[in-house]
DNA sequence: CCAGTATATTATCAAAATAGAATATACTTT
DNA sequence: AAAGTATATTCTATTTTGATAATATACTGG
């Protein structure tokens, strides 16, 4: 129960919904994110740690950057089932639209490290 | 994303999954539950009201009481896949198991009416 | 109509969530 | 080694959530 209301209670904020329909376009590090997202940075790592900890999202370094994508699921059946359901899920989805978009136009190379 | 966001906030609360877990069992009136769930009747009215919003389960009267139930999920395909997804999901969870357990064994004409 | 009961609503409070500023950490590059 | 940068963590303020007590509403039965 305690793992279940983890994964919906993860899903239940825009950004981070956001943060999993990105994800479903690319692998993206943090800088990226928050520049789609137009927040802090602290709540962009704080939204992803709070994904990570449901099993919706993995990550790795690559040098400076931190990488994140979509988990597999096999750490959780919830996770991975709702995964499924949200790659169709909210794809006609204003917000969701006008967000993922954008990020084709974003690249590490030009936001962070100037 | 509003109303995807309404019916993840709806599942993101243990007791609100407790009640959709005994609906799954049998409609059941607003003291039924509370008893079940041992909790101020206030609260299971206002889960209830919450869970009516995300259009995971509907209401009729029956008299002095009103009678709760799985809505059919014609109202929304999230609560809709969510509720079947959740006909599976936590069938063996400890606390669920314990209060669907009791509840063929409280009747509204012993609790509440006295 | 009146008394009693089931449910809903309001008011209030404690706990949890979200956001950003400030700071710490880890890695890269010179 | 030093400087710079991407990310994580801590701290703090604000908002939201969940719970109860008190109250209101709606229905039932005499």
């Amino acid at each position: 129960m305690k793992h279940f209301v983890r994964v919906m209670k993860a899903l239940s904020d825009p950004n981070r919904v956001k943060i999993i329909k990105m994800l479903q376009r690319k692998v993206m590090c943090v800088c990226e994110m928050q520049a789609a997202l137009q927040i802090a940075q602290p709540s962009v790592s704080k939204h992803l740690k709070i994904l990570e900890d449901a099993g919706l999202v993995t990550s790795y370094k690559d040098g400076m950057w931190v990488n994140y994508q979509l988990a597999d699921g096999s750490s959780s059946p919830y996770a991975s089932s709702l995964l499924g359901a949200l790659r169709h899920w909210l794809e006609g989805d204003q917000e969701v639209s006008e967000i993922v978009g954008q990020i084709d136009a974003i690249r590490r190379e030009d936001i962070c490290r100037k």
